[in-house]
DNA sequence: ACCTGAACACCGTTCAAGT
DNA sequence: ACCTGAACACCGTTCAAGT
């Protein structure tokens, strides 16, 4: 009976590459980056693996097309915002799409070429740059120091053991403090200083992240601003 | 007669996990990262799959352990200089390290735990911020501000696509204008002013990687020093 | 006790045979 | 002409059977 049902959503709704990106999208969300592959989303599609590579010509075509789905969720630039508060509120937005999606950063990375759609995200990143003023030397350079972040990723090193519980994580915090006497350092940044025993290992990563988004946004105002007064006093000159 | 010599040396060099790593680092070098498999390298190595088994527990434990090696070809930070120019040294040696294996850097972040290695060289990044006179805190968040600085790399988005055929790639970029006004703007950096025909597709990365690195450093110096000031006027203390 | 061949449960993709 | 089952050439890893 359900069968029939499912058979008839199916017949309803023919299988498209939308609807499978859509589908893998769903499945990497929440089985994680290496749960995807092909046989285990036909699967999920309630089709036969052969059915998808009508719609997709192979596996990378797939993951191009996921990273697209995720890029295209960042939104569009503000208006009528200097270049600074521009691009601080697009990163964001781009960093927030991918914590979304927490498997698309290490997709993105793997991936050659970039798409289309990456191509485009990144013009109109450019554009942020020279609308506020940059010369164009300046706005290549500004583009790779981003780096990064222009994508709303920089990996955290640590990946949060908020896993452990918590007496042990403190345990192991104190014996690490012979043998990496720095890191131990931080004990009291982790703990909380005066918190009593709430013992919250872990950064608050979206503090870090925009401490070094602002580190950077700031410098290169400070070189944007020495540019413009060096070749007249028209700060959007290019 | 090869056969017998080979089977020689083998019986001479036994199996080792420094072997293993050793072959497979080699192994990923020339074939990259998605070359390095359990059978492959096994076979590379003249033995049976399971053999490799007795000296590391599995895959990921191998990753590990060729990421451990690359991370220990990094140079120890240089004594008797400023934290800036023992920080910078550092990580363009790190830089050097992953361009020498440009499987790595994927790899390293496909890990999820860092190794003692990689924790141990991470300790002594963190030394190198506290000797210079950074507090905690701001030895703290220059941590995270280095990121994906730290072991070497930023993700550069481009694959330099030096792959092309030079006439072929002018005539993309030309091509490209319409639809990527911004891009388009850097056609002249990359083509190279008046240099003529001399279609240098791409850019200089290492200078791009350095221009990064000095506007974050010179970012977290300008906070150091106010903290310094801010505090007394011993430029030392934590 | 050690080593290893065969087997298991997966992959992405090709291709020829079916409708 | 379209669709798809079986097959190919791979994976990482388990396990029992051999020495």
């Amino acid at each position: 009976m359900a069968t029939k049902i499912e058979e008839a959503a199916r017949a309803r709704e023919p299988l498209t590459r939308e609807r499978i990106l859509r589908a893998a999208v769903a499945l990497a969300d929440e089985g994680g980056a290496e749960s995807i592959s092909m046989r285990r989303l036909a699967q999920e599609l309630g089709v036969v693996p052969m059915a998808l590579y009508k719609h997709v010509a192979n596996k990378d075509e797939l993951l191009d097309g996921m990273v697209d789905v995720v890029v295209a969720e960042i939104d569009a630039p503000i208006e009528d915002a200097d270049w600074k508060a521009t691009m601080r509120e697009r990163i964001l937005s781009a960093r927030r799409a991918l914590l979304r999606h927490p498997w698309a950063s290490s997709v993105l990375e793997s991936r050659g070429e970039p798409t289309p759609t990456v191509i485009a995200y990144i013009d109109s990143m450019m554009g942020v740059f020279l609308e506020g003023g940059f010369s164009i030397d300046l706005m290549h350079h500004a583009m790779h120091v981003m780096g990064s972040r222009i994508l709303g990723f920089s990996q955290e090193l640590f990946d949060d053991a908020a896993s452990m519980p918590q007496e042990e994580a403190a345990e192991v915090w104190t014996q690490l403090a012979d043998v990496y006497p720095n890191i131990a350092k931080l004990i009291p940044v982790a703990i909380g200083t005066h918190d009593g025993p709430a013992v919250g290992v872990g950064c608050d990563t979206q503090f870090e992240f925009e401490f070094g988004l602002d580190l950077v946004l700031d410098g290169l105002e400070r070189l944007r601003a020495s540019e413009a007064s060096a070749s007249g006093e028209d700060p959007a000159a290019s």
